[in-house]
RNA sequence: GCCCAAGUGGCGAAAUCGGUAGACGCACAGGACUUAAAAUCCUGUGGGUAGUGAUACCCGUGCCGGUUCGAUUCCGGCCUUGGGCACCA
């Protein structure tokens, strides 16, 4: 019986098709739900990678086993298809941009179909569709409403060379990465989206998920809480002051100079003439350091005194202030107080500037600033104190006398949310003549790109849009209004997409409530690890916001993660056309098919590990489906399957059940598969192999190799697909033996094992390990100090 | 620099509430089938020493140490690789 994959994965793939065997009824909830997503691609021209079908098999699996097993699974797929690729495409061509797109996701899917993945494809969407996007412009609105949407003026990265503003990516070594030219900051309107609002939620509900504990961490350390407190120090001579954040207020007596943030609002204004010069040489220096180097040298503090002197609020003393650049503006207050013996930043300035350094905390600094607890001293009223204690006090005192107050900051900062592009969608408001702004309300939307000419930059910073001038210009009560001409970020159709995919025809709602509240969250979620900040971020934010508003009832989207590892070259290096080491997952699904494609993916190595691709292991994946097709229909060996149980694989059996179960249950796909293989392994030395079990191991094959398995149940002679057969189920007591093997060991060292029958008790156990031979040679005329006999486990008689 | 993972045969890997290290697969070797080869089925396969041999003993989970009757697993210190953050006060 030949195995031709070809034939055989076209003729179930079309089936299953024709039959919409994977549709979902979203509306009935008679059975429990399970919402089972993927990480929805950018559908790029260079097509499907190996590493695709990785994350998209495993998913597939789950949703395979729920659905026999009883759940209602909703498994869907689309296009986040917004992107860079093809505004480049559009500019260099003069086509546009959707024509690109629109081929690209064809091929894309027609690649996704070879694999046999169960997606309900009437569910499809892509974010660059204006029905889907409608409801992206307007969550926007929603934010808006709330406030959580504002314009603020941001350096960007203009090149005045391209006429364009260019993304971080773009900026190589402070010059555009195409053509080498000069970059520069550029101040620039732009909005923002205030996730920081949310910081503290974010935070906190990371414990109620089921998330790999590296991308919790990760998040946590993006959000970067930080407890201290805000202390006011009054300039010297003047009626200005300035906050600085600290989080070690209990060095406050330590305090021997302050740093304000070059841009710091204050600096011009309380500079003194006599350093004005210097000051102003310094800021020129700060201003033409790029990224790079500011990144680069950030060993070495660099900073200069402005002339003036703060007041240490605890004790009145006069302090200088200086300014430099290893403070930022953007973070706290943009000005530190500097304790050099208790910070290791501020040591080292001091010590290079030859700053005055007080000690508040016993310890050695000699060296370096000591910065673990202690007792303080210099310190008034904490004298004696730990840190924990003395914060607690100082901050009462700041308090108090209204000198500070308590304080958390976090390391996030609001979402930069406009780009300069033409390829994302529309932000929907108008800027009115008279400065207001207009939002466009639900029934103004979707606002759809326009169609353009040329989709080259405007050249003067805006986006492309701006070449639109009848677009541009709207009239709105009478009073005429330019339309926002910056885009959305890509990340913004992928914020919300596992809600549409639940309602993805709705014209009148983002979805139906009802459907909201069955069907949210998503049980199971898997994609790449390099999401573990940003998509996975923002998605939360988003969510917390609809939340708020009503929309969504759970308070996180995602309540289990995974993360698929990539797929290395064969060479251990990772995939990439210049080291001419891709492996293209057509030539695999034509030559081998896609069963094969599947099983060795799945068998490879853990899930989340990096593993490289090895072409003779795919073939041994391959060879195991012939075995197994071979065992089962072929006369050679299929006379052997009997309707007559002779209990010779009931053991073997049951246990692989359970394994399988439990191990697709924990996404270890590889050791179900090799439980798989021990199964078949021993099958085929049975004398005969009972009928039900050959049935059931096919169910239990099925989601990983889902054609040959619906080939092997129709041979069995089954009219109805295998999908929604009942999941096997497995005796626990047949999978335990009555017989255990014990080991026994001398001093730790193993001599032999027994053969004994299952809870032998400990003192049998002893004294059978005791008298045997292998043993008995090994202890004579030793003296026995002790005999640690574990039931069903292990004796190890300690000899001296 | 800081944070987080991970280091196991020739190769991909299994086994961690401490209890026979190397399941399963790849590769390799031998056997059966065949005129022959391929395919298939069966067997063997961590390293070393001794023995014709069954076998016996020693070593072995990155390195050094600790706890324990017993450590791949727990603890301390290092080394290496991968990922993340990067002057965050």
């Amino acid at each position: 019986m030949q195995y031709n994959h070809l034939k055989i994965e076209k003729k179930w793939q079309e089936r299953w098709e024709k039959e919409k065997i994977f549709k979902t009824d979203v509306y009935d909830f008679s059975k429990p739900k399970y919402y089972i997503l993927d990480m929805f691609p950018y559908p790029s021209g260079a097509g499907l990678h190996v590493g695709h079908p990785e994350g998209y098999t495993a998913t597939d699996i789950l949703a395979r086993m729920k659905r026999m097993q009883g759940f209602n699974v909703l498994h869907p797929m689309g296009w986040d298809a917004f992107g860079l690729p093809a505004e480049q495409y559009a500019i260099k061509t003069n086509h546009h941009p959707g024509d690109f797109t629109y081929k690209n996701i064809a091929t894309f899917k027609k690649q996704i179909q070879s694999l046999g993945l169960s997606y309900d494809w009437d569910r499809e969407i892509a974010t660059t569709d204006p029905s889907y996007y409608k409801w992206t412009q307007w969550i926007f609105t929603k934010l808006y409403e709330k406030g959580l949407a504002y314009i603020e003026e941001k350096p960007v990265n203009w090149c005045e060379e391209l006429g364009t503003v260019l993304a971080n990516e773009e900026v190589i070594n402070g010059v555009s990465e195409r053509g080498g030219y000069p970059v520069v900051r550029k101040p620039m309107k732009q909005w923002v989206l205030k996730i920081t609002d949310y910081a503290e939620r974010l935070l906190n509900d990371l414990d109620e998920l089921d998330w790999p504990a590296a991308t919790i961490e990760m998040q946590k350390n993006w959000i970067g809480k930080s407890e201290g407190a805000i202390v006011t120090f009054k300039v010297d001579q003047t009626n200005d002051s300035f906050d600085i954040f600290t989080t070690r207020v209990d060095t406050l007596f330590g305090a021997s100079y302050c740093v304000l943030a070059p841009e710091h609002p204050l600096v011009q204004k309380i500079t003194t003439k006599d350093y004005q010069e210097k000051v102003d040489a310094y800021l020129q220096f700060c201003s033409s350091k790029s990224d790079m180097e500011r990144t680069e040298l950030n060993k070495d503090k660099t900073g200069v005194f402005i002339g003036a002197y703060a007041i240490n609020p605890v004790n009145n003393k006069k302090i200088p202030i200086y300014i430099g650049d290893y403070v930022l503006a953007s973070y706290g207050c943009g000005a530190v107080m500097a304790v050099p013996c208790h910070d290791q930043r501020d040591y080292e300035f001091a010590k290079k500037y030859n700053l005055e350094m007080i000690q508040v905390l016993e310890g050695d600094v000699s060296t370096q600033a000591y910065v673990d607890d202690g007792v303080h001293i210099h310190s008034s009223f904490i004298n004696g104190m730990h840190i924990k204690e003395a914060k607690e006090a100082m901050i009462q005192y700041l308090e108090k006398n209204k000198l500070g107050y308590r304080k958390v900051n976090y390391k996030l900062r609001d979402w930069l949310f406009s780009r300069q592009r033409y390829w994302g969608e529309p932000i929907p408001v108008v800027h009115m003549e008279d400065g207001t702004i207009h939002c466009l309300s639900e029934d103004e939307l979707p606002l759809e790109l326009p169609v353009l000419d040329a989709y080259k930059p405007s050249g003067n910073g805006e986006s492309p849009l701006a070449n639109a001038t009848e677009w541009l210009k709207v009239e709105i009560n009478g009073k005429v209004g330019r339309r926002e001409t910056n885009t959305m970020p890509q990340w913004a159709g992928s914020c919300w997409y596992y809600l549409r995919y639940i309602d993805p025809h709705n014209d009148k709602m983002i979805a139906d409530p009802a459907l909201l509240k069955h069907w949210l969250p998503v049980d199971l979620y898997v994609g790449g690890a390099e999401h573990a900040v940003l998509h996975l971020l923002y998605a939360r934010f988003w969510h917390k916001v609809l939340f708020d508003l009503g929309i969504v009832d759970t308070k996180e989207p995602f309540k289990k993660l995974f993360h698929q590892g990539m797929i290395l070259g064969e060479n251990n290096e990772k995939m990439s056309k210049s080291r001419g080491n891709v492996i293209n997952p057509d030539d695999i699904v034509n030559e081998y098919g896609a069963d094969t494609l599947r099983m060795y993916e799945m068998f490879m190595g853990p899930l989340e590990a990096s593993l490289p691709w090895s072409t003779k292991n795919l073939e041994g994946s391959r060879r195991f489906i012939e075995r197994v097709y071979r065992l089962f229909t072929d006369p050679e060996y299929s006379c052997k399957i009997t309707d007559e149980n002779d209990g010779s694989l009931d053991k073997i059996y049951h246990r692989t059940v359970k394994k399988v179960t439990t191990d697709f249950e924990h996404l270890q796909f590889n050791t179900a598969i090799a439980q798989m293989m021990i199964f078949i392994n021993e099958a085929y030395k049975a004398k005969t192999i009972y009928k039900e079990y050959v049935l059931g191991f096919i169910k239990l094959m099925y989601p990983v190799t889902p054609h040959i398995c619906e080939e092997m149940w129709e041979y069995y002679g089954h009219t109805t697909s295998i999908t929604y057969a009942a999941w096997p189920t497995y005796d626990e007591d047949k999978t335990v033996d009555n017989l255990v093997t014990i080991a026994v060991q001398v001093n730790g060292k193993l001599r032999t094992t027994l053969q004994v029958e299952k809870d032998t008790p400990s003192n049998t156990l002893q004294n059978l390990a005791l008298h045997c031979d292998e043993i008995q040679r090994h202890i004579d005329g030793k003296q026995i100090i002790k005999v640690i006999a574990i039931v069903n486990k292990i004796v190890n008689i300690v000899v001296k």
